[in-house]
DNA sequence: TTAATTTAGTTGCAAATGCAACTTCATCGA
DNA sequence: TCGATGAAGTTGCATTTGCAACTAAATTAA
């Protein structure tokens, strides 16, 4: 069982998350910008260069589960921002690809939405704390599933 | 503009989040037991005693906003959890009061949600780091909403 | 005191989420 | 090689969330 520390850090998690993430998420659509997900999402594919993501890949990477990620490339299709192709190698599968739109989206987003983070995360703790706190939560992050 | 390591902590915390958010959900649902927000309420109404809590308080304690309280507690209400009873000083508000079966429910759901935490925290960090974490995240919460 | 503004909480409606069942294609083992 | 099993995505349905408008009571101001 727990201590109470370690049930302090679990609900500081959720609470932490909460706040920073509907204050973020207030402050993009304050300014008619598209939530975060969007954000991550395309920013992935970005990342990823021409060749695109399969759905899979994206979902391990954004921690999304598949039917909830299916659905996140509809809107951004319906938006031109996505593009589906089929796969080569899979037949069931397909390669999501960010389009120019999507890149411009991606752009647009980023002075409001990197402004709210130095706001609410990086001018609240100092640099060391930051640090730690990447290190802490990435570790339990890249920790498998082991049970 | 944030830097590289606040960026990559503010994902972290997504991650980390969505992660253990799923993990510790779905054990709880393999156990037919209800969701975390649940038995944070429950807890926090425990914790309050008697007298209870208005829903605003528990709004600014589970950081919840008020529709979606509204309609948690009328959940709660209809599984008699908890009840809604007139508030004295104020017309227009009610206290919250846990019941037996609240306290049965939150006394139930901890085995399974402490061995939760246990297992997707407790074991995969070293104490120090947890208490780190703690510390960190709980500025972050504390912290006014000064902009 | 009375009118204007705030605050507590609720509700209707649209959008997003979770769950389970389904389709389609890959792959593995006999 | 073929049949069973499993993985990639999609979809229907129920539940939950977010947004905005609403009621009712408290507070403030004139």
């Amino acid at each position: 069982m727990p201590d109470e520390t370690t049930i302090q850090a679990w609900i500081l998690l959720h609470r932490a998350h909460r706040k920073l993430q509907e204050d973020v998420e207030s402050s993009l659509k304050a300014r008619d910008l598209p939530p975060l997900d969007w954000y991550d999402l395309l920013l992935e594919l970005h990342r990823a260069g021409d060749s695109g993501l399969r759905q899979y890949e994206i979902g391990e990477k954004v921690l999304l589960n598949k039917h909830n990620l299916s659905r996140l490339i509809d809107r951004l299709e319906k938006k031109q921002l996505v593009g589906r192709f089929a796969c080569a190698e899979d037949g069931r599968g397909n390669q999501i690809r960010i389009t120019a739109a999507g890149k411009r989206l991606l752009q647009s987003m980023w002075p409001s939405y990197g402004q709210a983070i130095q706001s609410r995360l990086g001018d609240k703790l100092s640099s060391g704390d930051i640090k730690t706190m990447a290190r802490v939560l990435g570790s339990l992050v890249d920790i498998g599933d082991q049970p």
